[in-house]
DNA sequence: ATAACCTCCGTACCATGGTACGGAGTCAAG
DNA sequence: CTTGACTCCGTACCATGGTACGGAGGTTAT
């Protein structure tokens, strides 16, 4: 049952680009199989679905990186150092909810302020970026949150 | 009452770097004020309100390319074509948030499920994501909205 | 067996928002 | 008038997630 799919199957199988494939062997997302002595590189079922679980992964919103962590969780068997990956996660998207949903009310208000706004000459959005005083809440700091976990390896190699 | 800053001042006055600043010179965000025959370029006070706008705006969320669109609005003192930038602006956050909405949604339900799954071993994440049906609900799609909607420029040049 | 297509491989390029570097010119203080 | 600091300018590099390209070799169909 593991038929073998050149390079090109396997990607169409998954719906990505061969250079996606090629991509996440770099990466070290997906193995490269050892090339036979004369002809190219053949994949398995088990490689597809690998391809398939990455797709999936970032779906969910998950960075390469944090990828590379649950596929070796998921071979280490460990739901426990899982599931704090996972609650990472959801803590950021908190975080990043609640600064978009700030920026957003901040937006609606401005948006409102135009149309009750009679002189066109005169914006309530620009006036708002003019602003010499009340400074942006302090959003999108998460970027950088972000860049730190991803950074700091949850799981051991 | 322009007084006149090198561009060292001027990016410490604006909090940034001084290669933000030649960097947004780049990118048409600021004009390069003529350099004198034997001398260096001079700033003045509106030069730093007016990157202090590019900083605001930043933090409201809107892109470089959305930011001289604004600068561009402003000049031209039109409320109306304004409005219509922060409106398409909203539209797009209000759709990132409810995907964000649905990711979160998704994920706090695996954390929950992985606390109440006894089985060190057998983890409701990774079954997930290597799930043969379901397919994660159709997210992200936004990343292509914007990059859309960021290319179409909403303001003639 | 030869055309037409695929694989392999390295490298360059895309967007986004910058940061870093190196050499030459300029400026201000001692 | 020299030294140290800053400016100017072009170019390269960072992360993120890929896409594109070109040439050499492998494979498949006719």
């Amino acid at each position: 049952m593991p038929q073998s799919f050149t390079i090109a199957q396997l990607a169409a199988a998954a719906e990505v680009h061969v250079e996606t494939v090629r991509y996440y062997q770099r990466r070290g997302l997906m193995v490269e199989p050892a090339r036979p002595a004369r002809g190219v590189r053949r994949y398995s079922e088990a490689d597809a679905e690998q391809l398939r679980f990455i797709k999936r992964a970032q779906g969910m919103g998950f960075s390469l990186i944090e990828i590379s962590n649950l596929l070796r969780l998921r071979d280490r068997r460990s739901c426990r150092a899982t599931r704090e990956l996972a609650a990472a996660k959801l803590q950021i998207l908190d975080r990043r909810i609640s600064e978009l949903r700030q920026l957003r009310h901040e937006l609606a208000q401005l948006v409102a302020d135009c149309d009750a706004n009679a002189v066109e000459t005169n914006c309530p959005v620009i006036e708002r970026l003019s602003a010499k005083q009340p400074a942006i809440p302090r959003a999108l700091e998460t970027r950088e949150a972000e860049r730190v976990i991803a950074a700091v390896s949850l799981v051991p190699r």
